[in-house]
DNA sequence: TGACGGATACCGACCGGTTGGTATGGTTTG
DNA sequence: CAAACCATACCAACCGGTCGGTATCCGTCA
């Protein structure tokens, strides 16, 4: 069975090499500013190929951000940080990878997802549920961990689920703000952004049971 | 002198029309998604008279963030938390007044130049510049209060400057993640984050002169 | 084994609507 | 009147999407 299975190194689908393109333009365009003809081009593939993948712009849309959250939610998923012991320990240290993750100009580093449904949470849906998905999976993946943190500092009012948006909230300021700055400002100053977010974690989980408010 | 000025209610110049026309549209759909004809139908104008008061749609698009900065200069500069004696108050007065702010949808209070700068940091430095402008005027206008609010505390780490952009990060990172959410949720979840960043500020101010790291 | 067939993947010329932009003429205002 | 202001008609380029056609792989059956 499972006869001479050839050589398939990198075959790379024009549909995988459209997903590809798509996530460097639309981080360094934007989504509606870029087009499908310009997307053909970057995957080096044709417009025939591009619409027997996809029914429509839109629909690679989807699938971008659906690429997108996977291919990341994997990544942080085997991340080193999940072996760390303490709770508090594993979320700073997702923290740290993220600024570890930091570097080069903006469209570098940026998301996509942050990226798309700023444009097409008001155009399209279908696009912007996705896009939601991602970075609320993002942020699902990191509650458990701020929950067992919080609770031994008998802290009650920063919501574990609450602290979580918050950590994505911070991640995707960082990557507009960027933009706003000349191509070497702008991972430094993000960095420096998510160095604020750690501080602000360190506090609140090295504070004796108090209680804020 | 000065003869008699007629009742000028609302002559709002075509101009002006367009411009609160076009803050109305892209924060609801962004800069490229919205046409020029559209820009027109909403401000009851005719393209004519747009090409007579801007060169281009990308004039417009520059205009527009200027007009955003300087209008929300004026509003933040005469608001009463100035009035505050102690500059933590201050710091603290602006972060309230930016929540109390954020209510309804989020197209109804997320910020234009964040918007636009995502759009169009690659495809024009000229409205990358613009929206550039407007958040560092923000952040600038923080700075001082910022840093005296720090200074008798001895902290040296969190330089007054990076605290400031900080806090536009924040901002900005609020309005992307409310477009993730439902509209009822939006504002809310915005809101919690600010009050994440406003529970960060009072932990660096009411912390003794201990100094991190 | 080789002829057939159908399914999948891909190509690239073409189309029709939309869009940013223009030309021109009329109207208001100082 | 002249200049600023605005309306209407129009245009050329672009862009998402279509369509007929080709190439290649794979299972089937004589």
């Amino acid at each position: 069975m499972i006869p001479n299975r050839p050589f398939r190194l990198r075959p790379a689908s024009a549909r995988d090499k459209l997903l590809e393109a798509a996530v460097r333009l639309v981080r360094a365009q934007g989504f509606s500013a870029t087009g499908v003809e310009q997307l053909c081009a970057e995957a080096g593939v044709t417009k025939g190929a591009f619409f027997h993948h996809f029914a429509s712009k839109e629909q690679l849309g989807i699938a971008a951000a659906q690429y997108w959250s996977t291919s990341t939610s994997e990544f942080f998923a085997s991340a080193p940080f999940h072996h760390e012991a303490e709770p508090a320990a594993r979320v700073l240290g997702y923290i740290d990878l993220r600024i570890a993750l930091i570097s080069g100009p903006a469209e570098s580093f940026s998301c996509v997802a942050g990226t798309m449904l700023q444009e097409s949470f008001a155009s399209s849906p279908a696009i912007r549920d996705a896009c939601a998905a991602s970075i609320d999976a993002n942020a699902r993946a990191l509650e458990n961990d701020i929950a067992a943190a919080l609770a031994p500092r008998g802290l009650v009012e920063p919501a574990a689920a609450s602290l979580a948006r918050h950590i994505q909230t911070v991640i995707q300021g960082a990557f507009v703000t960027a933009k706003a700055l000349p191509p070497e400002a702008a991972a430094p100053a993000a960095r420096e952004s998510l160095g604020h977010l750690r501080r602000y974690l360190e506090l609140l989980f090295t504070k004796e049971s108090a209680d804020a408010r």
